[in-house]
DNA sequence: CCGATTTTGAACCGATCTATCCAAAACTCT
DNA sequence: AGAGTTTTGGATAGATCGGTTCAAAATCGG
């Protein structure tokens, strides 16, 4: 046929979702970009339509990874339902102060974004529209079941828990951002969890 | 002396802040700033040393007004403390919904500011830093009067609780610029209370 | 009414932005 | 090996970026 890439776009992708990551779409250069994953313009354009569309991509593998990783944790059946709000929290924390050597990381790039860039950028607001489908249709279910097993007394709207708990998440991590460290964060999951088992 | 200034500095740090507010720090232009404050490039260069410059003070105007409705909430001693932070959770939903006509608003310039630049702009970094030592110093101290008044009984430390609000009201303005509804806000804003007074 | 001083608008600056173009290189298939 | 196809790097385009310069306009004190 004709001559084959020298590049892995998973890699590219990879790292053009790591330099959005870190410095946000606006803010991002395409040299910044070409840097960053090591190809040359050419090779950027002629694999991705656009700067915009290189970003969409990433944006949705990002998510995809991150909500993967939450769902796996409410759909473990062994534990309660508490628990796995608990885990999830956890997580959460456990990201936020990873993704932080020393000073103050990236946070979270579907956070960034829909602060940032949901309100211009049409494609990314779908796609972050559906994640947090994804992600309170799977919290409402696990507070459902934690409901059943005993593990969450609240009365409160499963549906309304859900939101609750993902905001508290997004609330997490601008705290993490503006500065919280790690035991901050675990108070904040501890007294979001009171809510839904007292 | 010489010719005065045919405008007023105020009302351009006003059209200047909402600029900003609504772009964000980066996608906002001097172009942008020129026809949102009606000057002309040297007034504003003449006013304020540069775009960095003037958004610091827009940004500055912004926390300040903002923090200084909500602390006036959290002091106001002839409700219970629980009363205060139910009060103070309202005006976030009020707020979040007023800014929106129609579609999504520009959400909370902190917040925003907190995640695109607060990695970048030192000095914004710093006047955040300083805005929520403001805050959880006023939210530490109203916890602790409704624990005294009865209102709040959850036995988590004051300092914790506070950040907990905190984070809870940066998780009401992502999801709101997330798209979630007034219902949705409120029901959040009733749960947040949950953690305190149960 | 005139000299001093400041504001103002418009032209302009170099740098950088996203994106395209093009020719050389690299590869496959016949 | 040659024809055909794609990738690649570098040059380049055109727009826009933040910021400066400058002369005309406007206002003051005297």
């Amino acid at each position: 046929m004709a001559r084959p890439r020298t590049f892995d776009e998973e890699r590219a992708l990879d790292a053009a979702m790591r330099t959005f990551w870190e410095k946000g779409y606006e803010a991002a250069s395409t040299q910044d970009l070409c840097d960053a994953t090591g190809l040359g313009r050419s090779s950027i354009y002629n694999t991705f339509k656009s700067k915009q569309d290189l970003f969409e991509r990433a944006l949705g593998r990002y998510l995809d990874s991150m909500t993967t990783a939450h769902l796996a944790i409410l759909e473990d059946s062994t534990r309660s339902g508490a628990d796995r709000i608990r885990a999830l929290l956890a997580l959460v924390v456990e990201d936020e102060t990873a993704n932080r050597t020393g000073g103050r990381g990236p946070g979270c790039l579907g956070v960034n974004t829909t602060v940032e860039a949901a309100a211009h950028e049409t494609r990314a607001a779908e796609m972050l529209e559906r994640d947090t489908t994804r992600r309170l249709s799977a919290l409402r279910t696990t507070i459902e079941e934690g409901r059943r097993d005993g593990s969450i007394a609240s009365a409160r709207q499963p549906i309304a828990l859900a939101r609750f708990v993902n905001a508290a998440i997004a609330g997490m991590r601008v705290s993490s951002q503006g500065g919280a460290d790690r035991a901050a964060l675990e108070s904040i999951a501890e007294i979001t969890l009171d809510a839904l088992t007292r």
